[in-house]
DNA sequence: AAGGAAGTTTAGAACTATTAAAAAGTTCTT
DNA sequence: AAGAACTTTTTAATAGTTCTAAACTTCCTT
């Protein structure tokens, strides 16, 4: 069905997704409103498409696989690790590192500026410093 | 670098598990003699279970699985999470980190002296800090 | 606006790492 | 040596993720 209004609700995460060279398909579009209109979040495939499903919005779990790893090297997600049986996907662009809650599974954002590396050894010859994740891990 | 052994050649592997109260079985004393007669290491259960195959000692892979948990619920080994598709283990149960390359799959040990965390947020109230994670992602 | 090329989505199969279950085997205690 | 307790093995199962090929959209050219 056709349904082309003047209101743009989506203009900008449409940008977004021009900017970053992705065609807005219906389903990027609805992921990325999903995933940037909130705030700072942090998923899981299986998390996103449960919202999808959850606001009606017809996507197949491959889509959001593909789409999370479009968005990741489009510099739109940070992909984090943390578990070791799923992957977490941050919207969280800038410098920062994370809590991990081991119990509940729950990532939570540690500001770049609330953490002070001090001092960090060279890499080894022949490589180059791609990130420094620092996860502090929690208990109960 | 070849270790006095004559007499008594599991001895001290032996009485590490035996410490940990684990009962020494053919499987986990051979599995405890690749692991910690060579020094730092690194190995997934796959990689364990390949040197196991080539030093013919017949170990299955669940066994593998079972006795690295095992060990690691003994504080013999540490579980390092940094590839979300499979799990690490590491001998070395000092204080320290780690360097990734991402290319190679390659882990390497950063003596805890070599990073310093010169500040740190609190754990959010009720929660518990049970370690702090810090992996230096390489490319090359 | 139509047609076609290029890119995207989908369902389902396939795959990988890991865990589970139950039976068979080993080790320990007496 | 016997029995209990624990461990290992094989096989099947599971979870998360990727692959495949066909169907469908979007974009570009006209």
């Amino acid at each position: 069905m056709t349904e082309t209004k003047s209101t743009r609700p989506y203009k900008k995460v449409l940008d977004r997704l021009r900017a970053a060279g992705l065609r807005p398909t219906r389903q990027r579009l609805a992921l990325a409103r999903l995933l940037f209109e909130g705030g700072d979040r942090h998923v899981t495939a299986e998390i996103l498409h449960g919202e999808a499903q959850a606001a009606s919005i017809r996507v197949s779990l491959a889509t959001v696989y593909n789409t999370l790893h479009q968005f990741t090297a489009a510099d739109l997600l940070r992909e984090i690790v943390v578990d070791s049986q799923r992957s977490y996907f941050d919207t969280n662009m800038s410098d920062h590192h994370h809590f991990f809650h081991e119990k509940t599974n729950q990532l939570m954002d540690i500001p770049g500026d609330e953490i002070v590396v001090a001092q960090m050894p060279p890499p080894p010859p022949g490589t180059v410093v791609k990130r420094v994740d620092i996860v502090v891990r929690l208990n109960n």
